[in-house]
RNA sequence: GCCCCCGUAGCUCAGAGGAUAGAGCGAUGGCUUCCGAAGCCAUGCGUCGUAGGUUCGAUUCCUAUCGGGGGUACCA
């Protein structure tokens, strides 16, 4: 496929003097209204350099391209050079790479031999897993399949957090009042339970926090008994974590969490410590950031047991003896934010060239409209009944519109789920939000059922084509052009164009939201398509032309889904 | 107090120096003898929080200010 913008910045050096082709290529836009131009060149910056007028400019570049085979007309608007391209040559370029390429469409090998590790998901033994925890596990799978996309060697960890005095709490519990049937039937509510009715009995009898922390102690020493106990609470608890995963087609690499490092804690104490960052301070050690307003970062508390800072900079120096990593991405809330730039500058100032290369997505906070999530308080929604009540509704619509599908069940999950995903990667995810039943479960308008049912309706027409004229669009050789010389057409086919540049820019802004929002805007082109023109018709190379046209923008809107880690239904 | 993020249409949000600021939801009205109406089209909706500044040009960058959220040493 030609880049575009390349060629005509190109034409724009060669019709003046003195320009660098990529100077030239970043002022190049794409103009609001396509009225306007599929491209267009804006000539104040130059006005300086050429000590000429930018209107002048502009018309003077406008006349030298103007005979360009590619553009269709060039025109000078004040200080723009306005281009149209001439689109036969330009929509047959298009769909023969797409669907030449079919499900390779917008892949790449940018980042060939770089590996990068992404960090999502990353759920506490023994809590639920509430719509809080969905924002990271959704956001990082698809950032890794952004990057898988574009040829970077990808490792997908989820950083259990596993370790902590709270294990110490929950076996003191579960020794007290816990039962092995129970927590089998229920784990992850059941452990909850000891945890809070630990608390509970704690605020009566202070005695329990100092049995809690010696249990702990037991179990850091691996003292069978507790090491036992804790094993099992981490497997059950994966357990069940795994039917949520599963639901959303998700997938992990590394289960290495907090208890992975525990060992390995020491060393980073003791190498902070030669390397003059240490400082004791009211009885804990500290480094102190105040020379960067990071504040002070603890490192080990009085009692000298370690911080969650410190389990930090142990796994980063894990990882990058481990994998040698290009990037090292965290998918964790906003509210870590200084946790984060504290650790990128210990990293930094423990020599570490390579702390940049740390990176931490930040995502912004979900609450509930009665406030602030809080198990404790009994406001949480849980993510596997939202899931649940999506799926649900998803099969009553099916069931109301009559629709035949392949397997109810699988589409109802397929296209309930989708949603749910779908939405959580529409906004920028730096936003914060609040959880609404009516939004999840609104299925109309800028959604996931609405891009899902747009391909379902792509590939009905591609199923009453026959299979002859697909194969032919498929091929897409000596495609009559004049048949796809509309307007509708031709917009839907810049979108289609545009979709692997869409990818680099939502890696480059670790954004899911930038795909999501861009195969809506082709699924929109796409039924504006559909609705202007008549793709089924009797003359056979309008329809193999037309029918081409839908194969790349199905092939479009699935592999863009497929990045949000969405399915695309046949039929729905 | 200090630090970070957000403030754009009734609501939810795009746009991150450029030409008249865009979608969806909600509202109103239309479109199916024809490829899937979870669709398409039309209409209405704006001091881009406020005030300065930089620039040929600012919703976008800078400063201040107001409003909302988060963080701010022994939780993660």
């Amino acid at each position: 496929m030609n880049d575009y913008r390349d060629l005509i910045a190109t034409a724009i050096v060669n019709a003046t003097e003195g320009l660098e082709t990529e100077d030239v290529k970043a002022l190049v836009e794409i103009p609001a209204d396509s009225k306007m131009g599929d491209y267009a060149f804006p000539c104040f910056k130059l006005a300086k350099v050429m000590r000429k007028a930018p209107p002048l400019i502009a018309k003077d570049i406008a006349e030298k391209i103007a005979d360009n085979p590619l553009f269709d007309k060039v025109e000078q608007v004040n200080a723009y050079v306005n281009i149209f391209i001439s689109r036969s040559a330009y929509m047959e370029d298009v769909i023969r790479e797409v669907n030449g390429k079919g499900a390779d469409f917008g892949k790449s090998d940018l980042g060939a031999g770089k590996k990068v590790l992404v960090e999502y998901s990353s759920p506490n033994i023994a809590k639920p897993f509430h719509i809080g925890h969905i924002r990271s596990t959704v956001i990082g799978n698809s950032i890794y399949k952004i990057f898988d996309c574009l040829g970077y060697d990808t490792v997908r960890i989820n950083h259990l957090g596993d370790y902590g005095t709270q294990f110490g709490k929950m076996i003191c519990a579960y020794r007290r009042w816990g039962s092995k049937e129970e927590v089998e039937k229920e784990p992850i509510k059941t452990l909850l339970k000891y945890y809070t009715k630990f608390h509970e009995e704690a605020e009566k009898d202070p005695d329990l926090d100092q049995e809690a922390r010696d249990i702990f102690t037991k179990l850091e020493n691996g003292e069978k008994e507790e090491l036992e106990l804790w094993t099992w609470f981490r497997e059950e608890s994966l357990k069940e974590f795994t039917t949520v995963y599963k639901m959303l087609g998700i997938e992990f690499d590394s289960y290495a969490g907090e208890s992975f490092y525990s060992d390995k804690m020491p060393a980073v104490v003791r190498e902070l410590d030669e390397k003059g960052l240490l400082e004791e301070s009211e009885g804990a050690m500290i480094v102190d950031l105040e020379d960067y307003d990071l504040g002070v970062a603890l490192i080990t508390k009085s009692d000298g047991s370690t911080l969650y800072i410190t389990r930090d900079i142990a796994a980063a120096i894990y990882r990058k003896q481990h994998y040698d990593f290009y990037k090292n991405v965290y998918v964790v809330a906003s509210q870590q934010n200084l946790h984060f730039q504290q650790w990128i500058k210990i990293l930094e100032l423990m020599g570490y060239d390579w702390a940049n290369d740390c990176v931490h997505v930040p995502f912004g906070l979900v609450s509930l409209e009665e406030g602030t999530m809080s198990t404790r308080h009994g406001r949480v929604v849980f993510l596997e009944d939202v899931l649940n009540k999506a799926v649900e509704k998803t099969r009553e619509i099916i069931v109301e519109k009559n629709v035949v599908t392949d397997n109810i069940d699988e589409t109802a999950a397929m296209v309930g789920i989708g949603a749910v995903m779908f939405q959580e990667l529409s906004n920028n995810r730096i936003k914060d939000y609040t959880f609404s039943w009516d939004k999840v479960l609104n299925f109309d308008g800028e959604t996931g059922p609405y891009v899902q049912y747009t391909y379902a309706r792509a590939k009905s027409v591609l199923r009453n084509a026959g299979e002859e004229v697909v194969a032919k669009a498929q091929a897409a050789e000596g495609l009559d052009m004049q048949y796809i010389s509309g307007d509708s057409a031709y917009e839907l086919t810049k979108l289609i164009y545009a979709f692997p540049s869409v990818i680099e820019e939502a890696a480059n802004k670790y954004e899911p939201s930038v795909v999501t929002r861009h195969i809506v805007d082709v699924a929109q082109a796409f039924n504006r398509f559909y609705h202007d023109e008549h793709i089924l018709v009797d003359n056979e190379d309008e329809k193999i032309a037309k029918t081409a046209l839908v194969i790349s923008a199905a092939n479009t809107i699935k592999n863009g889904l497929a990045l949000l880690g969405i399915s695309a239904p046949e039929k729905m």
